[in-house]
RNA sequence: GGGCGCGUAGCUCAGCGGUAGAGCACUGCCUUCACACGGCAGGGGUCCCAAGUUCGAACCUUGGCGCGCCCA
């Protein structure tokens, strides 16, 4: 076998490593082209802990279209590949390791710390990106970035002094999302409210110039070590009396006032409320509004939970250190003993987790760090409504306005090792100082001043909402950062507008005065074919790598492809992929089959001069093709480019087109042979090109195999959609061509004649136009349709199958053979078919008002449907009259 | 409670004003000289329900019913 010759089988697994290797070491995916226009999208940076799921096949599958369709139109295409350092995530994964060697982070230096991170991420961290390119992903990996090198820790730092001193960035006590379990805090988007079975508890709470009590209701009764206020609805009667009268708080002892205040719902519980403005985000609302300053409120949790003395020192001694939950059971059994408790119900409450840690999260009260978001969202938000960036589909304008409109304080510092250490230090009184490093610190705080850096980190996303300007080199004015941003395309998953999408957009204008990128592309989840989520919990996930080694890249990725209309979850059913495994293999075997004819590698880059209809008309449909994919990439409609390829390949160019030729190819018109020849290899090439963005390793295997090229498929031209070619002429006959052969298959089929049997065709009423075709390609004809000469001379008397298209009709005579009452039966169900038609077509032409309001070309065509729906019935009835 | 979305062939989904399509599955025939991971032919749908707009509605409007997601 030469290396030209295409194997019998289709292996999928070699091509592809030795492809990607090929295009990886060769520069392919960034070829130099300084003055072609620029396309520019920017990964979403994988966690460098991560590995591939099918959310990132599907991602990086379309990202890998657009780049590889544009790279072929000549644009100087860039995707920018890079990971996420993923602060609490990394953290997590090489304190694991630690442990399992006995250690502790916190045994540690945190210099040391960071130390034993960076190996970790030398070690393994490159996991997720070998598999990338295991899924063909054309990544230009000679820039690969990652959030935590210099480069782009210089702009984390110089956005962080520069929003500081702009005083968009600022130090605040109040209430965050606090995670006992990584002892951080958490911004709003990492927790998640989940449905839990919980109580209520109602317990009494005595006035304390002994006059009365009142009851209150929580969820949480522990809390009450550290509550401030009792709130009652400023309207509510019951408790006018009450209202500014001291509370005497059972265990405690601590008096505390009955304020009013609209938070206080009457219809809830006896309608007076605890308030804890320590520990519970509307408290603290309340508390602030009752004139109680946020140093002044009452902490009683460690980072841990645990319970701690408040400042007043009333908690008994006995509650302190306990978690949470022993909390709650040692308190409620003391009310219970004391009678302060009243009842207790079953209630179905919101409680908030993180969602990373899955622990129940805490609001606690400390200082952190905060971006005032409201102010970066109005031109974030501004950006969109003047369509300087527009979402695809349009409808998650809706999601992202309704988030950047109600926008709260970003709380972006972490108590974490792993991540970018904030840029501020203080002085011994607790004077900030934000600045690029120590010494410009020290050069603020003055000499002499003895310095501490804050230990905290940043928030990840609040490295990765700079990635589309810090890995082209920001805050440098650097050459790719000149010519490649703003990015043309974010292809991303929806559940991260909020996350990322938004902060790039926020960052990205302030930063660089341009919108990041002018189009957001939001796909779908990928779902298990039963629609239910893929966790690893539920065991149901679907390795993407085992289905490469299944099935092939190609066919995942065809598959991702195809089943991507705009932003619908995906529900991935096995089959489909070895559906589209399948159709690979059927292009395999169309190669073989031309490279078995001699068809080779086309010469020309404009479609071969061709005078038959067929190749006339193969030449139109792939310059109608290639219309319709440049449509549909467009208009990023990827299921569409896909099923357009598809069918282009499959049902025209192997079902018709091959079989149409077989005759010329088998035949000994040299002349036709060696026009077919050519025409056949420009298609195939062009197929090739067409498939290549969605199969990039079969088609580049074929394009070499095909015969010697001057360049890789890579970086092939796009297909020349230059409608001069499409021949309407041409179109017409092979239509009818193909029109005839199904309809006289059918008829057989239908009649049960043997498959194998070839049988002579008579022809009546036959116009000189059809005449002519039928001699033109007869060949064609008695090959498809298994006939055997064409006459147009009387068919014999007898029984005979009737085909009736356009004016003509087409007898097959099948004396002896053919069962009467089926032909009977056959004819009379296909003439009752078009007089149906006909009488619904009737009904609305005869409808004056039909004719006067619907638009004129309508009219027309009903009217012409009409006539050639009437005659059509007229011969298949003239047929069965013949049939007798 | 606020917002978004979805109900079309057995399954998964396109279509979104001119009278219903695809893939898979299913049925029959074919070991036809590229391919059985194939070829040919075929069956299958009150387009969730109701009312309205329109010459005409799966498509637009309103209201139901069912399901999902996001934010409180």
């Amino acid at each position: 076998m030469t290396d030209r010759e295409i194997p019998k089988t289709f292996d999928p697994a070699d091509i592809e490593s030795r492809w990607y290797a090929h295009w990886e070491e060769s520069g392919a995916f960034r070829p130099d082209r300084p003055d072609a226009e620029p396309f520019t999208i920017v990964i979403p940076p994988p966690n460098v802990t991560g590995s591939l799921h099918m959310g990132h096949a599907l991602d990086n599958t379309l990202q890998d279209v657009l780049i590889r369709y544009q790279r072929m139109r000549g644009r100087d295409a860039l995707w920018v590949v890079g990971t996420d350092h993923a602060g609490i995530a990394t953290q997590m994964v090489v304190e694991r390791r630690l442990a399992a060697d006995g250690v502790k982070r916190t045994d540690m230096m945190r210099a040391e710390f960071e130390t034993k991170v960076w190996d970790w991420k030398e070690e393994s961290g490159g996991t997720i990106t070998t598999q990338l390119r295991r899924l063909g992903a054309s990544c230009d990996w000679s820039n690969e970035r990652f959030t935590m090198d210099d480069g782009l820790s210089k702009a984390v730092r110089k956005v962080f002094v520069d929003l500081y001193d702009k005083g968009l960035i600022y130090r605040d006590k109040r209430l965050v999302n606090w995670d006992p379990k990584f002892k951080t805090a958490i911004s709003d988007l990492e927790v998640e409210t989940r449905e839990v079975n919980g109580r209520f508890w109602h317990m009494t709470y005595p006035l304390a110039d002994g006059s009365g009590a009142l009851s209150v209701a929580t969820t949480r009764p522990e809390t009450m070590l550290a509550d401030m206020a009792v709130a009652v609805h400023p309207d509510d009667d019951r408790y006018r009396a009450m209202v500014g009268k001291m509370v005497k708080l059972p265990i405690t002892g601590r008096e505390i006032p009955i304020v009013t205040d609209e938070h206080a719902d009457p219809e809830l519980g006896s309608g007076a409320v605890k308030i804890t403005p320590g520990h519970d985000f509307n408290d603290f609302d309340v508390g602030k509004r009752a004139g109680i300053v946020p140093a002044d409120m009452l902490n009683m949790f460690d980072d841990e939970a645990r319970i701690v003395q408040t400042s007043d020192g009333l908690i008994p001694n006995a509650y302190l250190g306990l978690s949470r939950e022993d909390a709650r059971k040692a308190l409620v059994a003391e009310l219970e003993e004391t009678g302060a408790l009243e009842r207790v119900e079953d209630r179905t409450i919101q409680a908030p987790y993180g969602d990373r840690s899955g622990v129940v999260i805490e609001p606690w009260l400390t200082d952190q760090w905060y971006v005032d978001a409201e102010t970066l969202a109005k031109p974030a938000m501004a950006a969109v409504r003047s369509g300087e960036t527009k979402f695809v589909p349009a409808t998650w304008e809706k999601t992202y306005f309704n988030w950047m409109e109600n926008i709260q304080p970003w709380c972006i510092s972490r108590q974490l090792w792993w991540g970018h250490q904030i840029p501020a230090w203080y002085d011994a009184d607790g004077n900030v100082f934000v600045a690029d490093d120590a010494e410009a610190a020290q050069r603020k705080a003055g000499e002499g001043a003895a310095l501490t850096r804050d230990p905290d980190v940043l928030d990840t996303w609040f490295s990765s909402g700079l990635w589309p300007f810090s890995t082209l080199g920001w805050p440098d004015e650097t050459a790719m950062l000149e010519k490649h941003y703003p990015t043309d395309v974010l292809v991303t998953g929806f559940d991260i507008i909020f996350f990322w999408v938004a902060r790039m957009m926020m960052q990205g204008i302030e930063f660089t005065g341009k919108a990041p990128f002018h189009t957001v592309y939001c796909h779908g989840l990928v779902r298990a074919a039963d629609g239910q989520k893929m966790s690893k919990s539920k065991g149901n996930t679907v390795d993407p790598l085992g289905i490469i080694d299944k099935y092939g890249a190609d066919a995942l990725r065809f598959t991702m492809t195809a089943m991507e209309s705009q932003g619908r979850d995906i529900k991935l059913d096995e089959r489909r992929i070895e559906g589209y495994r399948n159709f690979a293999t059927k292009l395999w075997n169309a190669a073989r089959f031309a490279q078995g004819y001699g068809i080779g590698a086309s010469q020309t880059y404009a479609p071969p001069s061709a005078t038959s209809a067929v190749n006339r008309w193969i030449i139109g449909e792939t310059i109608r093709t290639a219309q319709a994919l440049d449509g549909a990439i467009a208009e990023y409609r990827f299921d569409s480019f896909a099923g357009t390829a598809y069918h282009f390949a499959w049902d025209r160019f192997c079902d018709w087109y091959l079989e149409l030729i077989k005759p010329v190819l088998q035949g000994e018109d040299e002349a036709a042979k060696e026009e077919t020849k050519a025409v056949a290899g420009w298609v195939l090439d062009q197929i090739l090109v067409m498939l290549h963005p969605v199969m990039p390793f079969i088609t580049e295997e074929l394009w070499h195999k095909m015969g010697p090229r001057p360049y890789d498929l890579i970086h092939a031209k796009w297909v020349a959609a230059d409608a001069h070619h499409v021949e309407e002429d041409a179109a017409r006959e092979v239509d009818w061509l193909i029109d005839l052969i199904g309809a006289i298959r059918s008829s057989r089929s239908e009649l049960n004649v043997p498959a194998g049997a070839k049988l002579p065709l008579h022809v009546r009423d036959a116009s000189a136009e059809t005449a002519a075709r039928l001699g033109r390609n007869t060949a064609m004809i008695e090959r498809l349709a298994r006939a055997e000469g064409i006459s147009t001379a009387a068919a014999p008397e007898g029984g005979s199958a009737q085909i009736v298209l356009g004016e003509a009709t087409y007898i097959i005579p099948l004396e002896g053979v053919i069962d009467l009452a089926a032909e009977r039966a056959r004819l009379t169900k296909n003439a009752e078919a078009a007089e149906k038609e006909i009488k619904s077509i009737e009904g609305r032409l005869g409808n004056p008002k039909f004719r006067e309001k619907a638009k004129p070309e309508v009219v027309v065509e009903t009217e012409e449907k009409l006539v050639e729906r009437k005659a059509e019935a007229e011969r298949l009835r003239a047929a069965l009259t013949r049939l007798g």
